[in-house]
RNA sequence: GGGCCCGUAGCUCAGCCAGGUAGAGUACCGGACUUUUAACUAGUAUAGAAAGAAAUCCGGCUGUCUGGGGUUCGAAUCCCCACGGGCCCGCCA
């Protein structure tokens, strides 16, 4: 990969200084020197904790754009950091090529798919010639794991590649084989049926770029209710999505002008349906046999049983019966259904002459569901509108809302649904069925099962969204897979395991952790073979190819397994490699070979006189040498493994809370004992582009190899992480990769400027952290008041990002560490401007700002390693940034809270006394006096503010807080006097004081006295600068100072922290 | 249909869990800046003025916290309802 680059320094002459900074040529040379140094190579090291942390591997079916970037990004600053703490960090990439897509984009670039092929051409820009090749479905992939993993490193991920495989891989395959062995005989795979979309003529299950228009066909169950023809052994099948109308059957539609068709279903009975429905049962497993084609005037006026109420109804001709839905016949609940209702309406309006043997009068719609109603009664009051039991009949409301002409009409879909969805929430059964005031929502699955049950019904499938065409052309269906293998995720041990495993893990953000147990609750059977597509064959039944969400849940174990594959010639040993091998590794048991070694690596010794052959269990010879050499190896691989496992941390998008991280959780909870159980899961949104997640369909993908050409990795990295904290789905934004960009552009300027200005003086601190000469650097009394301040706030600065990376607040971390820490530098800038006239001149001025630097590009780096290893080197040091440690937080160093108030205090007096003048406008101003408060005020603030820290949930009025300063001060008159003089001054206090930060109160309350002299002395030249007015004309005294000098009585104004202020 | 998330400055998002202070970045505006001095004002070191703005710096600006109701002395924050937007539920990965 890297074999192009050298690893001299002066060849990439990025220290240049040119206005434009040559990224390209700085992440060159670091990638190169991280990889000639293994800096991101993990082995076993004893002396260190590891952290193992992975991210979900990515299928090569299309290039990398923004989007993916994301996770791993995160990931990989969180590698990064945990690098920095003094861990062991492990963090591998790996290649899914499990899967169908790959096999469907190939047939489509054989078939010289035009969309696909521009597609590639134009948004990918591929060559001809490449595209050419993905007529072997494995060029597609190879090409797009290179184009990925040659965008994983430009954006400086912090990847082992030694660890890389494809789960193609043989050894990978056997792995798998044994997991699902294993999963096997603890009994958690089944076999059963399943439906999938189907195309007839490929013979193979459908999704959505198989399909004419990219429609993925979906499908719901209906109930199909047989109804027995009287006197005949003939039933007549309907379908339904409301099994519990069951009840309100008044009788059947057919479509008189229409052919059906009789057939002999499963050998067993007569049924009549129509020529589509006889199809779809087929591919749902029904045998069909046609007898005879009859039309269906010819059951008009026969009879049907009802197979629940054993009534007899008629059936009856209806136009809007359609020959593509269900059986093409119909069951008729008027009162609850629109349709049947303006049918009823219909007939009835054919007159009794129509038929022989019915008189349609006769027919009454029955209720029998209760909802409510009374709205839509209150409008439309209609005698027509009650039946037999002068019940209210809910269907024929709706025909008159939608003003319904007849059967045909249009509206007749709107008035259904929304009568569907009134009744199934708020409708329960009346009284003329066995579920009396049961909701509807209940009823239908009891009436489902209780069909299913009495043999009176079958499941039937129907595409909803049809007609769904293949891309050959022909029309699909919905097919019963038989025999197909389960993993049965709803088995009640596995899931109180994986619950278990769950609630010990740590999920992050902790919020999430609800979204898991939704799932859990509700996961059931998944298919986890399949008759297509690339992976590993199902060991027992060859027939299958393992899915590619199951061969993908545990394979962080093969990380470990695959360095060894890659630079120990693990494939050497595949006639060796079973189930014993992994049972060996993952569990230490020891079978077949394993049997000869010992627990410590070493062998048991043969007997005496054998021969340089072996012989394993399974009667096969080996070389004794090889076998051995096999062995120690998998004793090595053992070892790794206990040392990384178990997993600390994995990171995923969350989209696959539902599916991907679920089943991950759930098999290492059936397939690891528990201490081996993952630790961690860090799940975060999506990018979306315009409010739109990015999808190749949509055109609105950002590729990332373009991205990092034009702006550089660092900036895309950074760019990526401040749009959002964690969970949220964050919108990529232009304008702010353009800011970053620049910004990025300005620190490196900035520590340029300072090194080449000091660069004698930053050599001779290379080695100062922790010296002697450190300590006198920092001596208390040799610093000004901003210095302490920059150091307090460098430290406060620090313990925020450290925490929040502790809880992996990614966000606020980085916004400390890119843009607040600036801030603090720009004011340290301008005080210092203001006093001296000069950043720094002194060693002292130096090594305060080389600290700062320092520490800074520290905490950027897990964020922009590139830009901090670059400026690391400038300043001298000669290893990597990553193999250096987190700065410290320095508990103990100076006054923290008081350098921080001090400084607050001359901001804010600056803030006020600029506000001040833009309101007066006054700009002939040339003389400032500045009040300070009085001993008794300050007296009264800390006892307010006293109460304010102490009684957390207290009440906080003023009238509370007069109470109590009153009570307690009960045997002192003195006391008593100030405040009851003093009411006014109390009451804007406890203003102040709620306008404060909880933190800040704190503070104020753990300083103590506050001495607002001090800062203000320190910063009139600051004042003096800012607001262009000498600084002798600045006056300051105290409130009760004799020889005041107070022209508008101002004085008596003043508050603690907020000195009085008059003008002149 | 089920589950989940979001709605805060023009834009992208923090703040909400633990109620009292609405905050970052970006965009925008002004100034510093550069050029010109032909015309106008003072007057010749120049300033105003006019034009230009790549970067940088300084300063400034912006809010019915989606709406309604409730709890509370006090609500962006807690509760309820409504509206609007998004995501996930596949023999996709």
């Amino acid at each position: 990969m890297f074999a192009n680059f050298s690893t001299d320094p002066d060849k990439y002459n990025t220290f240049n200084k040119s206005s434009e900074i040559k990224w390209d040529l700085i992440e060159k040379k670091w990638l190169d020197y991280w990889d000639k140094n293994k800096i991101n190579n993990s082995d076993i090291d004893y002396s260190k904790k590891k952290f193992f942390i992975t991210v979900a591997y990515p299928y090569p079916n299309s290039p990398q754009h923004i989007g993916h970037g994301r996770t791993y990004t995160l990931a990989d600053v969180h590698a990064r950091y945990y690098k920095l703490k003094g861990f062991n960090v492990l963090f591998p990439m790996g290649f899914h090529y499990t899967g169908t897509p790959i096999l469907g984009m190939s047939k489509r670039v054989q078939g010289k798919d035009k969309d696909l092929i521009d597609n590639f051409k134009n948004i990918f820009l591929i060559d001809q010639s490449i595209i050419d090749s993905f007529v072997e479905p494995l060029n597609i992939a190879k090409y797009f794991h290179n184009e990925i993993k040659s965008g994983m490193i430009e954006m400086g991920y912090s990847i082992d590649w030694r660890r890389e495989f494809t789960t193609i891989d043989s050894i990978y395959k056997k792995f798998i084989s044994w997991q699902f062995k294993t999963l096997f005989e603890l009994g958690v795979i089944e076999q059963g049926s399943h439906p999938v979309g189907w195309c007839p003529n490929d013979g193979n299950p459908v999704s959505q770029h198989d399909t004419l228009g990219d429609i993925e066909p979906s499908f719901t169950e209906y109930v199909l209710i047989k109804f027995k023809l009287k006197n005949e052994h003939v039933f007549i099948p309907v379908a339904t999505l409301r099994p519990e109308t069951i009840f309100g059957v008044t009788n059947l539609w057919i479509n008189s002008n229409e052919n059906y068709l009789k057939v002999i279903v499963n050998n067993n009975e007569t049924w009549i349906i129509s020529k589509s429905a006889a199809k779809k049962l087929e591919f749902q497993n029904h045998d069909i046999k046609i007898i005879s084609e009859v039309n269906g005037s010819e059951f008009v006026e026969s009879f049907v049983e009802n197979p629940i109420t054993n009534l007899l109804i008629p059936i009856l001709p209806a136009s809007f019966v359609t020959m593509d839905d269900g059986s093409g016949i119909v069951m008729s609940v008027p009162a609850h259904a629109p349709f049947d209702m303006q049918a009823l309406i219909d007939i009835k309006k054919l007159g009794n002459h129509f038929f022989k043997a019915i008189n349609p009068n006769e027919l009454q719609p029955i209720t029998i569901i209760n909802s409510n109603l009374d709205k839509l009664k209150f409008e439309f009051s209609d005698t027509d509108m009650l039946d037999a039991n002068q019940q209210i009949i809910p269907s024929s409301i709706f025909l008159k809302k939608y003003f319904i002409i007849d059967q045909n009409d249009p509206n007749l879909e709107k008035a259904t649904s929304e009568l569907y969805t009134l009744e199934f929430y708020e409708g329960v059964m009346n009284s003329r069925t066995p579920y009396s005031d049961m909701p509807i929502s209940k009823v239908r699955e009891e009436v489902k099962q209780m069909l299913l049950k009495s043999k009176n019904s079958i499941i039937f499938y129907e595409l909803t969204n049809k007609p769904v065409y293949c891309r050959c052309g022909a029309l699909c269906f919905v097919k019963i897979l038989n025999n197909q293998w389960f993993l049965n995720y709803g088995n009640e041990k596995w899931k109180e395991l994986a619950l278990k495993c769950l609630r010990q893990m740590d999920i992050i953000p902790s919020e999430i952790i609800g979204e898991f147990e939704n799932v859990f609750d509700w996961l059931k059977e998944r298919a986890c073979a399949r008759k297509t597509g690339l992976g590993t064959l199902l060991p027992w039944d060859k027939d299958w190819i393992i899915e590619s969400l199951s061969d993908s849940v545990i394979y962080m174990v093969y990380y470990i397994i695959a360095k060894y594959v890659n630079t120990n010639n693990l494939e050497n040993y595949v006639n060796l490699i079973d189930e014993s091998f992994f049972d060996y590794i993952i569990y230490g048991k020891k079978n077949k070979s394993f049997t000869k070694l010992k627990d410590d690596g070493s062998f048991i010794l043969e007997e005496e006189g054998s021969s340089s052959k072996t012989i394993d269990n399974d009667n096969k010879v080996f070389d004794m040498n090889y076998l051995k050499s096999f062995l120690n190896l998998s004793f090595e691989i053992k070892k790794e493994f206990e040392y990384y496992y178990p997993l600390d941390s994995r990171h995923s998008g969350r989209d696959l809370i539902p599916n991907h991280l679920s089943f991950f959780i759930f098999n290492h909870a059936i397939l690891f004992p528990q201490n081996l159980w993952p630790r961690q899961i860090v799940v975060n949104g999506s990018v979306l582009m315009d409010g739109k997640k990015m999808s190749k369909s949509m055109g609105n993908i950002i590729p990332l190899r373009k991205a990092i050409q034009q702006y550089g990795a660092d900036s895309i990295r950074v760019a990526m992480l401040v749009l959002g904290e964690l969970l949220q789905d964050v919108d990529f934004s232009f304008s702010i990769l353009k800011g970053i960009y620049t910004k990025l552009k300005e620190i490196y300027n900035f520590y340029m400027s300072f090194y080449k200005n000091n660069n004698s003086i930053i050599e001779s601190l290379l080695n100062i952290f922790n010296s002697s000469e450190e300590k006198l650097l920092l001596e208390n009394e040799n610093l000004n008041m901003e210095d302490k301040w920059l150091l307090t706030r460098l430290n406060n600065n620090i313990s925020t990002i450290t925490f929040s990376f502790e809880k992996l607040k990614i966000r606020e971390a980085l916004n400390t560490a890119l843009y607040l820490m600036d801030k603090d530098f720009e004011w340290y800038k301008r005080r210092k401007f203001s006093k001296y006239g000069h950043l720094y001149q002194t060693k002292k001025d130096v090594f305060i700002i080389y600290t700062f630097l320092t520490k800074r590009i520290k905490v950027l780096s897990p964020f922009c390693p590139f830009l901090s290893e670059e400026l690391w080197h400038l300043f001298g040091n000669n290893n990597s940034i990553f193999t250096n440690t987190w700065p410290s937080i320095d508990k103990n160093q100076i006054q923290d809270s008081l350098n921080e108030e001090n400084e607050q205090y001359i901001s804010n007096i600056l803030n006020d006394l600029n506000k001040i003048l833009k309101i007066t406008k006054n700009t002939s101003i040339s003389k400032v006096f500045l009040y300070l408060s009085s001993e008794e005020k300050n007296y009264l603030y800390w006892e307010i503010l006293r109460l304010f820290v102490n009684n957390q949930n207290k009440n906080k009025n003023f009238g509370e807080i007069m109470k109590t300063l009153l009570s307690e001060s009960n045997q002192d008159d003195k006391i008593k006097s100030i405040i009851k003089k003093n009411t006014v001054f109390i009451k804007k206090t406890i203003d102040d004081i709620l306008s404060l930060s909880p933190a800040e109160r704190e503070r104020r309350y753990n300083i103590g006295k506050f001495d607002e002299f001090k800062p203000l002395l320190d910063s009139i030249t600051l004042l003096s600068d800012e607001l262009k007015i000498p600084a002798e004309n600045f006056y300051i005294y105290g409130e009760n100072q004799k020889e005041i000098m107070d022209p508008n009585k101002k004085a008596k104004f003043s508050r603690p922290f907020k000195p009085a202020i008059f003008l002149e």
